[in-house]
DNA sequence: CGGGGTAGTTGGAAGGTTCCAATCGCTCAT
DNA sequence: ATGAGCGATTGGAACCTTCCAACTACCCCG
């Protein structure tokens, strides 16, 4: 019975035949199996089995106007930097999969246009929705994208005004009060932060969860300095920040995990040592934060997570049910974790101190 | 005159009937523009802008039976470590971009099935072809998709006995050759080799490498040691190195940036000077490689390059032609760059020293 | 002046799916 | 007994494109 079609493939009506029901009676087992009755139902099983039939995705998306392909930009220069896209992508097709959705990576086209790339996966009908990484302050591909009602989720706050779009973010600021929660836990009472100059939003935020921090603990506020993110300027930075004034700080929290190795860089050069004599901790725990020496406490975004959370609000959004109602734009906020190595914790001598207990240590992060 | 359809969307139907000729005629005017009279085809083009037309991608995969995507998986576990993944995906991107393609990502669905997500795109219809990364000798990804005739290009070689399919990789021998060539114009005699442990093939290749350019240089088989990619293990084995005998190697060539920061940390510890004392390289140019102290030597893999071989031999697989000619497998060897940083550079004593010009330092790489 | 060739253009069909309206076979209440 | 009602199943149409065969002018040559 088992008959094929000729190029091996085969179809709905292939396995109509096979399991003599109408084409329509197969659809049905696939997508609504409740209607159709028992025996029915194990017969189509049975010939899609033995077809091993698998619906054309081509003709579903041509069909429903729906292609289950999320959109998602890679750009030139890495906007998520040092692994942290690695375990983003990875994440994010994961989660797309269990919602039978599929991740369509993209590069840009002419960097003139912003824009082109997505018009041209929407226009042709290639993806449904888009994931964005890395919007800023009145970034024109909300808008764009909004206009034309496509799903949008972004990884990143709007920080602006008009927040009329899905978000999923990392709470930057808490991981540097946890940090600093840390660090007066190691016994620190001046904590300095270095961070990017000012008006990058990230950057703000991190820096003010750094502030707070100091306000909770009753602690006045720290020497602070900034640099770009790169490893010269960093240390240049840090150089000032440890010998500007009388009472050194006795730990730096930093905005980057590039900064952070700057600081290190320039307490070596001063001869001191980081752990024991100034605590430092970076932000994004990427692979060089292990590889450091000592090796870097670092606040690891939970990438995973916000690919999960990402994938939910997305699949909300996704099957355009008759009259969506008309759901306001969520955001989601979620908690880094601060991961403590040498560079944050106090010698042997000073072994006794209660290890706190909500920080994970390397081993179990 | 300019009517669109009732949600916007434009088709070849639209067009033809705004430009008052026959669908056929418009399709013949995206891709055979050269059977139209030229006063034909400017209508039609004008009517294409005017509703600012793009063919619907899902109904053309479906008449000819090719999506036009290109599909990769991404592993839980990076297989390619360290920023590599972030800078191979997007010049994947871009080059796929370039043919006409996109790129697909996926992640594995089952464990213990590692076939499924491969056999599942493809019976769906939903990829024309596979890049495949981190092939090892017998992968039974290789056989399956031959068998099926789908295309394939490989990132990485068959390093086993049948080399029947396409591949794109990097000459690791070439690199660490590379290495010892500049170490040995530095002055260094006594080259050791820090390498993962024997039995993987990329990392005996680069052993390989080091081996010959020693030969080739008329020097003694160096010192060697091995580790699995760990620091701490990187950081014992390295002791062991440069304690164990009574002439030190004055120089140590590492497969990769792991192992050569856990030379970096213990030269740190036994109090000798990476660069000044002993030099190190190491493997991949990962963004630690830049923030070691002293910063990193390193092996680049010109994954730009390979991510274009990747496209282009992919890209004559790829159209099926009648009669394809049998072509036989090719392979593509690109040669990776030393970029050279302090960790292998002698000091300003030495300074006088002619540089050598065909290693790019860091500011031209 | 009629027929073969050609450049340009055309309508029908197919590709595989899902949506829609209709049909079939029963049961149950009247 | 019969028609309403319901669960189960069905065929036709549509989604948009490309392939194929055919058709229309028109020119040229015999």
């Amino acid at each position: 019975m088992v008959a094929q079609t000729i190029d091996g493939r085969a179809t709905l009506e292939s396995v109509a035949r096979e399991a003599r029901v109408s084409r329509q009676t197969v659809s049905n087992a696939l997508h609504r199996p409740q209607v159709l009755s028992p025996d029915t139902l194990v017969r189509v099983q049975r010939a899609i089995d033995a077809l091993g039939y698998r619906p054309n995705r081509n003709a579903q998306s041509l069909r429903t106007g729906e292609s289950r392909l999320i959109g998602l930009r890679v750009d030139p220069v890495p906007t998520l930097s040092g692994g942290v896209l690695d375990r983003f992508l990875h994440a994010l097709a994961e989660g797309s999969r269990e919602h039978g959705y599929q991740l369509l990576v993209f590069a840009p086209q002419s960097p003139d246009d912003e824009l082109s790339g997505y018009r041209d996966l929407l226009t042709t009908m290639t993806v449904d929705a888009f994931v964005l990484t890395n919007t800023h302050q009145g970034d024109p591909r909300l808008g764009f994208l909004a206009e034309r009602g496509t799903p949008v989720v972004s990884f990143g706050r709007p920080w602006g005004a008009e927040d009329d779009h899905h978000w999923v973010d990392v709470d930057g600021a808490a991981g540097t009060h946890q940090a600093v929660d840390h660090l007066v836990a190691q016994g620190h009472r001046r904590i300095a932060f270095l961070g990017w100059p000012t008006g990058s939003d990230v950057g703000d935020d991190r820096r003010a969860g750094w502030a707070a921090a100091l306000r909770a603990h009753d602690l006045p506020a720290g020497p602070e300095a900034t640099a770009a993110e790169a490893l010269d300027l960093a240390r240049a930075a840090a150089l000032g920040l440890l010998t500007g004034s009388a009472d050194r700080p006795t730990a730096v929290v930093c905005a980057s995990d590039v900064l952070a190795v700057g600081v290190l860089h320039a307490l070596h050069r001063l001869g001191l040592r980081a752990g024991a004599d100034v605590a430092v901790t970076g932000f994004d725990d990427s692979p060089a934060a292990s590889l450091s020496d000592p090796a870097l406490s670092s606040v690891r975004q939970p990438l995973e997570q916000v690919a999960a959370e990402v994938v939910r609000v997305l699949g909300a959004l996704l099957p355009r049910r008759p009259m969506p109602p008309p759901e306001r734009p969520s955001g989601v906020l979620v908690e880094p974790t601060l991961v403590v190595r040498e560079s944050s914790r106090a010698r042997a001598t000073e072994a006794t101190d209660r290890p706190p207990a909500q920080h994970p240590t390397e081993e179990n992060a």
